[in-house]
DNA sequence: TACTATACATAGTATATCTATGTATATGCG
DNA sequence: CGCATATACATAGATATACTATGTATAGTA
């Protein structure tokens, strides 16, 4: 099933802060990690993520740093910081509040 | 809590076709229904929902009326129709879909 | 009578994500 | 070995949605 991508809006942060919360990832990696947890009901495109990953490092919600790969290749990977845990919190909080409302909302009367 | 307005977006229509499918409204009361069924977390703007029922009605999800209330005063009353039924199912899946997309991501390796 | 809540409406703004495009490297296959 | 494909990062421009701000008008209340 496609999702409207206007659904998608503002949860973003949420799914990259949580996917980063246990491990360090580099951006094209995130997206695959993203696709299977979600059994590809998200295809993030990295036109999306990594303009998002560059404004988070500027927030200072995680940090990145370059390194080699087994294949040698280069990779940017990202890790969370105190404050980007902090905000996935928060941001946990409000998904909790915002789908609860809205369940409440459709489901009333039903 | 106030909820981020970008994780709102999407949801709107199916807020509206919600409260509508089990009775006709007017504008300010649908307003007024969300509000009270959310417990306040949302309050929809008039500037949000009015273009949203044009919009709707040009689409056939909805019927718009005028009739007066008991004071006398004349609202403009808004019906769902077969087609925005139909649409409300098909929102209903989809909110269900991505719910649940969300929550797999967020909830692995907790 | 004046103020507030109700009721509908529209123009302009903000913002997030997507599409499209570009560059470069690693890998697999004929 | 050469070429196509997948990986990997990046940015500019387009699109869509809801918000803010503003306006008009009526009903109820102090």
């Amino acid at each position: 099933m496609r999702i409207n991508k206007e659904l998608t809006k503002g949860s973003t942060a949420l799914l990259i802060l949580s996917v980063l919360s246990k491990q360090e990832m580099y951006g094209y990696q995130m997206i695959g990690e993203i696709n299977r947890r979600s059994e590809n009901v998200f295809s993030m495109k990295e036109g999306t993520l990594y303009p998002i990953l560059h404004a988070m490092v500027a927030e200072g919600l995680l940090e990145s740093y370059d390194a080699q790969s087994e294949t040698g290749r280069e990779r940017k990977y990202y890790r969370i910081t105190a404050a980007g845990n902090l905000q996935l919190n928060a941001r946990r909080e409000e998904w909790q509040v915002f789908t609860g409302a809205v369940n409440r909302v459709i489901s009333e009367g039903m």
